[in-house]
DNA sequence: CGATACCTTGACCACTTTCAACGTCCGTGG
DNA sequence: CCACGGACGTTGAAAGTGGTCAAGGTATCG
């Protein structure tokens, strides 16, 4: 919580100006956002919210990798989300948060504190369409990672995820997939967003690797080789077609 | 989707006022809601959106157990949510559902065609207010579903289900944990819902009540005769205490 | 260059699944 | 009213997947 404040990114020059829970604001919406916005920074592995702690702010991540994290008592813990630029943190109406929110890679936080910003949905409905439309979408993919834990081989959980990582990167950078990627997860943080061990994660990982599916040599850098079978053995339906 | 419709139950009167989607409503919105609402009836059984299906309605539960599954290509199902009476059904600005709702016992929903209530929504902000909130809920159960599913045992699953029926059994009839469970699930939808094999739940169900934690001889009802030692079973923290 | 954190691989073990048989409940029809 | 059939549930034995424990290897940062 004692991040560094930095200075503020104009809004019409913010890189997630047209993703974020502000994208269908008009000129003079911003201009309150902008107001009332501070950003904050956060360092790799610092803790932003702490389960059970009050949140007296919500935010948009700007830059970096956050992950929603909830801990058993003995310490087996499950990643219940991955918050990537644009993503929301927080809710109105609720002033405690129910996970762990910590900083994957250093995180830029575009952050309002939380009673203005309610108070801002009433009335600027547009803000609240929008939050609205955010939590739907995180609902629907809760969704698919519940069948995912519940009912995935960890062959299948691995090449699902690396799927995923295939297609939000496309989302970033055009039509085409680009099929390298930076990951910026430990094994031990994949393994628990996807519900295993990080042995079981290595083990498969290599085992992709040497049927020729995809490629690594540094920890960080994957080359998806073979996205057809890749696919194939996530285990999702095949012709889901429109 | 050729569900009998019945003879609408006037709002006023209606089981579910003060918990579903029209709880904040006052009288001459409910009004308008009463014109355009319609209730449908479904049998135990009966599907009531197919996955993939335009959802021309969306709906809330008046009585009834329904499911919200996913199915993968080989036929493994997860059930991804349980709704009861007041739960909501659809979402604003999506034509399409992304999984089956099925109904587990008969059910009687309370349907408004989509694109009035999208139209009422932007008009009525008590209304979407309420739906935010039930969208969140529904994100927070999801993501506790999603530690259970990810990390915890047969046995830890199975006494968190139990115990998640009697919460939401004391809710409805009062402080007192109500711990008599009618539960209308068979062997195989709990574990559908709890990512198990039926064998797995039949033999820590037996094991349980071995042990004398719960009771049942009917497959229907249950009696839970040691709460805390469920609690305890379940694996969540002991002492959330706020 | 060394320390530390991260990753890989192996051997073994436990839990859940799978396969199979049998039992019980309940509705239907003889 | 009882007999049958089908759906649902229980229990056992065997198999398999992923977890656990352990050792050694490799990147990365001071």
């Amino acid at each position: 919580m004692n991040a560094p404040v930095l200075a503020n990114v104009k809004c019409s020059e913010c890189p997630i100006r047209h993703r974020a829970v502000c994208s269908r604001c008009d000129t003079d919406e911003l201009a309150v956002l902008e107001q009332i916005k501070i950003y904050r920074n956060f360092k790799a592995g610092d803790q932003v919210f702490w389960r059970g702690e009050p949140m007296d702010y919500v935010a948009s991540i700007v830059s970096g990798v956050a992950t929603l994290g909830k801990t058993l008592e003995d310490g087996r813990t499950q990643m219940v989300g991955l918050l990537l630029p644009s993503d929301f943190i927080g809710r109105p109406g609720r002033s405690k948060v129910e996970f762990d929110v910590t900083a994957v890679t250093d995180v830029t936080l575009c952050c309002f504190e939380r009673q203005p910003f309610e108070r801002l949905l009433v009335a600027t409905p547009r803000i609240a369409q929008r939050l609205v439309e955010i939590a739907l979408d995180e609902l629907d993919a809760a969704r698919d990672w519940m069948l995912l834990l519940g009912r995935k081989t960890a062959r299948e959980k691995i090449a699902t995820f690396i799927d995923m990582l295939v297609q939000r990167n496309s989302v970033d950078h055009g039509i085409t997939p680009a099929l390298a990627l930076a990951l910026p997860l430990t094994r031990e943080e994949i393994a628990n967003y996807l519900g295993l061990t990080l042995e079981t994660v290595s083990r498969h990982l290599s085992a992709l690797k040497s049927e020729g599916v995809l490629n690594f040599s540094d920890r960080r850098n994957f080359v998806v080789t073979d996205l057809e079978a890749l696919r194939a053995i996530s285990g999702d339906e095949s012709d889901d077609c429109l």
